[in-house]
DNA sequence: AATTCATTTAGTTATTTAGCTAATTATAGA
DNA sequence: TCTATAATTAGCTAAATAACTAAATGAATT
């Protein structure tokens, strides 16, 4: 019951689906444009990630100083598929959607300077 | 995003969670029976309960002074087959298969009784 | 009608959690 | 080496949550 228990908490948070929700459509994003994406302190949001990483459902690798995040390979398809499917008419996730699209079209360089 | 969200909530507890893997072995089960598999107060009982309705993971029938719970119509198949998966090699579940077996097999006049 | 009984609601307390700021760590570049 | 920068950790506060007991509700039985 342990794992699904972890995962259920992980999910049990909106910011947190909406990180998880984004990465199911883009592979890999880096700390500052989900930061960005979220609008909370680079703080909060490294600790929502490493509840993420903790139940298993995203996996990160760092690059110099920057870290990427991407869906774990561990992350349960059938909970995959209920998310995504449950998410596709979210208003919020739409937003976020098209917020990372616009996000994604900066330097992140920008980015993570404007977050100090 | 409202309703994964509140299903994961709703999901995000241990207590909750095997309620719910009860639900989906038992087709229906009493509140007094769940009481006595999970040894909680029956108010927490039935506020646990209440929370997985809202999230409409379980429904109830009233017959009597009883309170029947099932897994709710509107229960997401994908959600249920990562669930019934994921719990299927939980020892905690197992245990509470077993108990489920001996409370089923006593007279639930009984059990009600017992809990006061 | 009065009582018993299963469940729910109210009210309280302890714990957990999400957010922040400030301090620390680790890497890149001057 | 020193400085700047991205991320994490530590420490704090406010809000949410899970548990209990006691009181209230609603249904059956005497």
């Amino acid at each position: 019951m342990e794992r699904p228990l972890t995962m259920a908490k992980a999910l049990a948070d909106g910011n947190r689906i909406r990180a998880v929700a984004a990465l199911m459509e883009h592979d890999e994003l880096c700390a500052c444009q989900i930061t960005e994406m979220l609008q909370l302190a680079s703080a909060t949001i490294s600790r929502h990630m490493s509840i993420l990483q903790a139940a298993r459902l995203i996996q990160s690798r760092k690059e110099g100083r920057w870290i990427y995040f991407r869906l774990a390979e561990t992350f349960p398809a059938l909970l995959r598929d209920w998310l995504g499917h449950s998410l596709s008419n979210s208003p919020e996730i739409a937003a976020d959607r098209k917020k990372l699209k616009n996000i994604l079209s900066r330097n992140p360089v920008d980015i993570c300077k404007k977050q100090r």
